[in-house]
DNA sequence: TTGCGAAATGACAACGTTGTCATTTCGTTA
DNA sequence: TAACGAAATGACAACGTTGTCATTTCGCAA
């Protein structure tokens, strides 16, 4: 029977109903096994019947310590959600929970601006999720009691970093078209200030130069399939392009699509690659090959990484979680 | 200069390293106007020397809230990072944090469950967001001094409610097409247990027995693009088959494909509408007429509902938030 | 029954803040 | 200069929990 009328229940009032004393209320809970088990059915009942529920505030200022990440995201994108799930999953498996905040849209936030705020709230560590830049990367520090990590391909002069290996996704796309026999690879990039799209850029940029091929210019995109099907217009009416990198899925399909509506076959005639494969959501029997990150992957390491550090927070990593070449037939193989 | 070797730095510490009484100090931050300008400064320099930051354990205790709104993320998909952005943008606003947890995979979470763990932590008021049936839906009550939100379709008998109007949106485009002149529509489900595919379902069935007319048989997809193509496969047999609803875009763009594999034409020998307006994304020009929905929004009103219910947790209301039919040329018009 | 070590329980302080109320300091007026 | 009310500051308790250490109770051997 719930009768409450008052505020809130606590140990306290828990003892007195049970007729024992408040650290045995406070045993029950943290070390049972410490308490006789009739003992322990009494502050039960009791606890039941004044629906007794710890209070946070009191414990954790106690402890110390919160058992909360916080997490901040200046950017709140597609992949995002999987990222968020990895880091959740993480989190619950080890007994904590996420605090957190987000930067607004067209608010300005610099690294700073977040520590402070979550510095203020309850958490035992943070990760920031970081995909443009920002002004004060390079100064930033993080506060010494706080372990910090930030999911960024850039990497960081005091604070642990978690990212995809985007640049190696890309140089894996372009070896793998070069490992068929093209000679030459053009790129479609993303949004101009993506961090991703950048990476992905000097990624393939990378791969070429490494075989003494000249880069030829790319293609500036948007993400979404219109951009990509205006660069392949353009691509079309090049004779030298057989292998075509696409920054993400949407807009190589809007290659794919512009190429076919020009008369050209993918692969027979040009080849090509994309990110993120998720395509063959939208797309009946997808034949588009693309470099796969594992977001939910990332999530969790940095989770991770957060919570090891807790106990060292000026201790600095660099984790790279690999991408993954998914094979479909957008490739021809031009070799014999 | 900070120098900190020690562990926390209190308002005790400020006050005495700035010659004050720890009250003062207290007020520095709370209400500085009610402190001499020469004494705010002492304090201020004392703060940013020692590296002082308001402990929130401590701050919440005394107040006795936290300035924090719980969510609960039972189901993570597409549409919630929308959703997210929205509440976490709505609760900046408001001057709160979040505090997250999730279901994990495989794991079986209840209600009571969820508002356990939550009413443990840190949280003023929460949100759930429930896309699929729970076993104690029905039964389920909230704690009663913490305001509890539920976004799902489905109606609470205590808690407050918010959704999109799928059930709406369905009926929408169903009589989109009757009024276009179309004699029946045919209907491509998700998968049987999430909500908004029963909801979409509900409301297609709903507008056409409004009219008079028996509703076929619907087609069982699992919202990707191959189960689109093979329902549109069937459909393409049909010959009294001239307009398809499917409940999400990525279906809607399987079964165009099926139509135009079989020789079909979109609009011209059969229109079709999705949901969720994302196509154009991924396709490029694409013409699909699609109900959206506004998940941000859906997002920001459940976090106004939430702390507008603080003081009131007992309060109960629904909120339906409409959807939005966004015109492309993926319809016919038969009259005349 | 007594005595003893181990197990179970309790009293009290402490965590770092804010609210209440008392005290000091200030600027003005008589 | 004294007296006064207002402004500024301070002393102390309280929020609800857990750690420390003291005390009580228990089970069992002598």
């Amino acid at each position: 029977m719930a009768t409450m009328d008052k505020k809130n229940v606590s140990m306290n009032d828990v003892a007195i109903a049970a007729g024992v004393s408040l650290k045995t209320v406070s045993r029950v809970i943290n070390e049972p096994d410490s308490v006789r088990e009739s003992t322990r059915d009494k502050v039960h009942s009791a606890m039941e019947a004044l629906g007794f529920r710890t209070n946070f505030a009191a414990r954790s200022l106690k402890l110390g310590r919160y058992g909360c990440i916080g997490v901040v995201l200046f950017h709140l994108s597609g992949g995002a959600v999987d990222m968020i799930d990895g880091i959740a999953d993480a989190a619950e498996e080890r007994g904590f929970a996420l605090t957190m905040i987000k930067k607004r849209a067209g608010e300005k936030m610099t690294l700073a601006d977040a520590a402070r705020r979550m510095s203020q709230l309850p958490v035992d560590g943070m990760i920031f999720n970081l995909r443009q830049m920002v002004d004060d990367f390079d100064t930033f520090e993080a506060p010494k009691d706080l372990k910090t990590v930030i999911i960024t391909p850039m990497e960081h002069p005091t604070c642990s970093t978690v990212s995809d290996d985007q640049e190696g996704g890309a140089r894996m796309a372009c070896e793998y078209f070069l490992n068929h026999g093209h000679k030459n690879v053009y790129f479609v990039s993303g949004k101009k200030e993506s961090l991703s799209s950048q990476c992905r850029m000097k990624g393939w940029r990378a791969a070429l130069e490494a075989r003494g091929i000249e880069p030829p210019e790319p293609l500036q995109g948007d993400w979404n399939a219109d951009s990509g099907y205006a660069a392949g217009l353009v691509l079309a009416d090049k004779p030298d392009c057989t292998a075509v990198l696409a920054a993400n899925d949407c807009m190589a399909n809007g290659v794919m699509m512009a190429l076919r509506d020009k008369g050209l076959s993918v692969p027979n005639d040009v080849s090509v690659i994309g990110f993120d494969d998720e395509l063959y959501k939208t797309i009946p029997n997808s034949i588009l090959t693309s470099v796969k990150f594992r977001h939910r992957e990332l999530g969790v390491r940095a989770l991770n990484e957060v919570v090891a550090g807790l106990e060292a927070p000026s201790s600095r990593s660099r984790t790279l979680v690999s991408g993954v070449l998914v094979e479909r037939s957008s490739v021809k193989d031009l070799r014999a």
